[in-house]
DNA sequence: CTGAAAGCGCTTACAG
DNA sequence: CTGAAAGCGCTTACAG
């Protein structure tokens, strides 16, 4: 049928078969309601005929890109990859579809992704910015004239947010504590400061106060095996050892366990520990880890689903949507052991 | 500084700013060697000054879109965020960026997902294509014009491939289990046929031959939770219980571990159990995980850079790439149990 | 080395 | 409802 010369098929090829203009087939193809429908279907026909696909990247005058841009620190955390699932599906429920950007947590590797999403001109970007993010970085992402909605984390930038209620979320994982008599609880994670991390402090330190208890934080940086370390110091000299463990999510929980386990404290009864995100793991990790479920899918949908509906009716986003989170009691935590 | 009137600036604007002409400025921005390097300069001071941003997505006679399609049929599965990690990684260091989509194991979805990518003029799409991939999907992706890579699974479509030497990857766990002195080993997982699926059961199958075993395949869905189920019925009667399972991947092993510890069995001690992928939690469930490394990670850069040489030298692939793995000894298996 | 002109494959008024 | 024309913001020969 087709020459060797891959010339892709245009419009104007379309229009030629069906015998009618080429505005015609732009109006078709837009399935605009201008086009009878007789018309139509002559059309859709030739083009199906020819083995025609519509050229997005021409259509320079179009009111959008069908592409918005998704930024996130490390897919390789799963409760970032679930995040991006989230969104990736309503996305594409739509019509849209996704420009990944994993950053690394490098705010060098950020400005780049962002800049090249932009020049892709995407409708919009989600972005869950890094935490080191200097301040120009910050004042680009407002000033870009993108549409940029920040997840998670709520940097210097004046754009829209839609976040979690950390400090909630972790003032349930300290009162499950409290209820099982836990006096010692550490908060394991959070070396660096930005809001997600803050909040989460602040959580933990005013409702360890409201019952009365001493905080203890311990930071540590955010992989299995940097928890494993910090918890094999924390546990190795006799004194001071907390009973119950406040993690600063669930990928340093699982860290935080193994190690346990390896010193053969037994988690759950000597030592209880409550992650946080309830990540997919979290159900089958031994013992099954207790957490607060942050609702990572949930949450991409709904920054997917907010970003759309500003792009369909060229609507600003709502500046601020906090979502809530939930205890799900495992078995990583039980009673506090009674004092030696 | 600009007006309300949020207009992009263009190429246009650049040059009449740096006393230029328009194509100038298109063959600095596109940092061409023709150019005076006065000149360049100029135009770059120009662009930064007005905070020009290119405009892609206009540069429609351009040889490259620099867009790549990456699709895979579950990010939430920590295997293929990795792979999507590797990806992404090395598509960003050359300057490309990529489209994601998630096909969830949907061959609509896919297809769906494949034409928006395709309209979107991506430079090459890297697929794992979904297990039920009717013949169609397989046919369009091998006519498309597309550069497409296959990835781990391999369909009909006649299209480059770059896997995983899956049956000698079981081998190793196979070897390794019959080292321990275990005889009744059962291949855990792994419902549909596919290549990834079938090269898997080949080489257990084979394998246990050559060690004079009797193979029993158990197959089940590629979940925690249908792992779990499945391991629970499995040992649920007394008689013809298996001292090792080789499971399909490491979320199978996870689940199967979780249902072996529930019903009061030592994982490594009265069951060994092999997982596949060497996911990053492997090592920190409880026992850490004995798997076979399929190097995700590697994989997905491995699949990035025989696309981008591909692309930039206007060059095809190498047809076929298989890459090996590695068997990676933790605490999840172990001597086989005493006959009783 | 640089610029004027034509072109890419669409969309968008506008006329009928 | 449909088509001819102009336009989008770039790139690409081509001339000098």
């Amino acid at each position: 049928m087709s020459d060797e010369t891959e010339r892709r098929l245009t419009i104007d090829d379309v229009a030629k078969v069906a015998g009618v203009s080429r505005s015609t087939v732009s109006l078709v193809l837009r399935n605009s309601g201008l086009v009878a429908e007789r018309t139509k279907i002559a059309v859709r026909e030739a083009a199906e005929r020819l083995g025609y696909v519509y050229n997005r990247t021409a259509a320079i005058r179009a009111r959008h890109s069908y592409l918005v841009g998704i930024i996130i620190p490390d897919l390789t955390n799963p409760f970032y990859s679930e995040l991006t699932a989230g969104v990736d599906q309503v996305l594409n429920d739509s019509g849209w579809i996704s420009l990944l950007g994993n950053s690394w947590e490098s705010s060098a590797s950020q400005e780049k992704i962002l800049r090249r999403m932009h020049e892709q001109n995407v409708d919009a970007v989600i972005i869950c910015p890094v935490t080191a993010a200097d301040q120009s970085a910050a004042e680009n992402l407002a000033r870009s004239g993108l549409r940029v909605l920040q997840v998670l984390r709520r940097t210097e930038a004046d754009t829209s947010y839609l976040g979690i209620d950390y400090a909630h979320g972790v003032a349930l994982a300290v009162d499950h504590l409290s209820e099982l008599g836990h006096t010692d609880i550490v908060l394991l994670g959070g070396e660096r400061v930005y809001s997600a991390a803050t909040e989460r402090y602040e959580g933990y330190i005013s409702s360890m106060r409201s019952h009365g208890l001493e905080p203890r934080h311990v930071p540590c940086a955010l992989r299995r095996s940097a928890a494993a370390e910090k918890v094999r110091e924390l546990f190795d000299k006799e004194e001071r050892r907390p009973t119950a463990l406040v993690c600063f999510n669930d990928v340093v929980a699982i860290g935080a366990m193994a190690s346990l386990e390896r010193m053969g404290l037994k988690v759950g009864r000597d030592v209880s520990v409550v992650g946080f995100d309830n990540v997919a793991d979290a159900e089958f990790v031994q013992p099954p880890l207790t957490t607060i479920d942050t609702h990572a899918r949930q949450l991409g949908e709904r920054a997917a689903t907010l970003v759309l509906d500003s792009i369909r009716n060229g609507s600003p986003m709502s500046a601020t949507t906090i979502m809530e989170t939930s205890l799900v009691v495992r078995d990583s935590t039980g009673k506090a052991p009674l004092r030696s």
